[in-house]
DNA sequence: GTCTATATTGGGATAGAC
DNA sequence: GTCTATCCCAATATAGAC
């Protein structure tokens, strides 16, 4: 599927994967069209066939040349906090999961990243199998670690509340940055320290 | 739009709206098509332009249905509380907000709601306006009251990750009930004790 | 108020020239 | 690897009979 140069070719494939994934994050998969895409990308309808093959194929490369990159790095900080320290705290677990996100991401990314849970299922579930499953997972036996008397069910609970947070977060900070001067960094830490205290009050 | 005989026609016109809820929940408004809207609502297809016009309007119908009541009763709700208490506290202010929806509606309003989020802007800007505009800039007011010293912007960014952490709840309620016997309830109290303590915290 | 039939558009996908 | 042209289907919408 990839070649060894990079030049032309990787230009127009890339150019219709950054065109795919703004549109995508506005008008849904089904309503947006290779038409629109490729356009907004100058290339030709055919070229998002050539690449990905088919319009599904083209969302599942948008899908893992985003999420993969965020993921590999939340659990990079995860495990490399679980070396640290036998027993790591929970602002630290929340941390490595919201950091890559909040802060290291760019906004397209998180858009889609929000976009996504609105899909329909059998388009997202197979790339939320794929690229999540592991992830949550692993996560939820470190927080099992920092809670050792609640239930794996009670830990999921919460810790879904902590994603939707952090998804309103990605929808909103366009708007709220937009309004006062709220940057990422700070947005951030508001997110982190509700999450944390509403994790550590709901025993 | 509305004629005063309400049996043979309203019963069109009604498994029209109950067929396109699940249906733009399941597809979004774009994956979601007339004809298998009406199919499954064993009507015919030009039965939902002549009851709803077109595809925006059954949808607008459809948000205006559900939507409404549920804002209502929050407000409802809301301002039983200003009235009876001069200073309401935080507990009982986002349980006015939370309540309507958790407790008291049913889930295919509630898939319907958290669909809504992702659904393209020009779709949905003018429902929201009409729907939630006033509710937002009450409630606002409301925690103003508990919150003096602190500034409108961050209470909205504070309510904000509450309205995240409830659409989460909407949609994997079924999931987290389908593991272990969680009840509305229990979610409703998990999710309250979660915001509550997150909004505290966070000053 | 319900249905058939159809106008019209737009979409995904592909064949085949270059 | 890029482009034109086209196939084929599904979609919204409407006209008009009953």
């Amino acid at each position: 599927m990839h070649t060894e140069n990079a030049d032309r070719t990787d230009s127009a494939r890339t150019r219709i994967l950054d065109s795919a994934e703004r549109i995508f994050v506005s008008k849904g998969f089904s309503g947006a069209s290779l038409r629109a895409i490729t356009s907004d990308a100058n290339v030709n309808l055919a070229a998002a066939h050539y690449y990905f093959e088919s319009k599904q194929g083209l969302f599942s490369a948008v899908f893992h040349r985003r999420i993969e990159p965020i993921n590999e790095q939340r659990l990079t900080n995860l495990e490399r906090l679980l070396n640290a320290t036998g027993k790591p705290d929970l602002r630290q677990i929340l941390a490595a999961f919201l950091r890559p996100v909040l802060l290291h991401s760019n906004q397209g990314t998180l858009e889609f990243m929000a976009q996504l849970t609105a899909e329909p299922e059998e388009l997202i579930q197979p790339l939320i199998a794929r690229g999540f499953g592991h992830l949550i997972t692993r996560f939820t036996v470190a927080l099992k670690l920092v809670f050792p008397e609640t239930s794996e069910l009670d830990l999921n609970i919460r810790f879904s509340f902590v994603v939707g947070a952090m998804l309103q977060t990605i929808f909103n900070r366009s708007f709220f940055m937009g309004i006062g001067d709220v940057s990422k960094e700070v947005m951030y830490q508001k997110l982190l320290d509700f999450c944390v205290a509403g994790f550590l009050n709901n025993e």
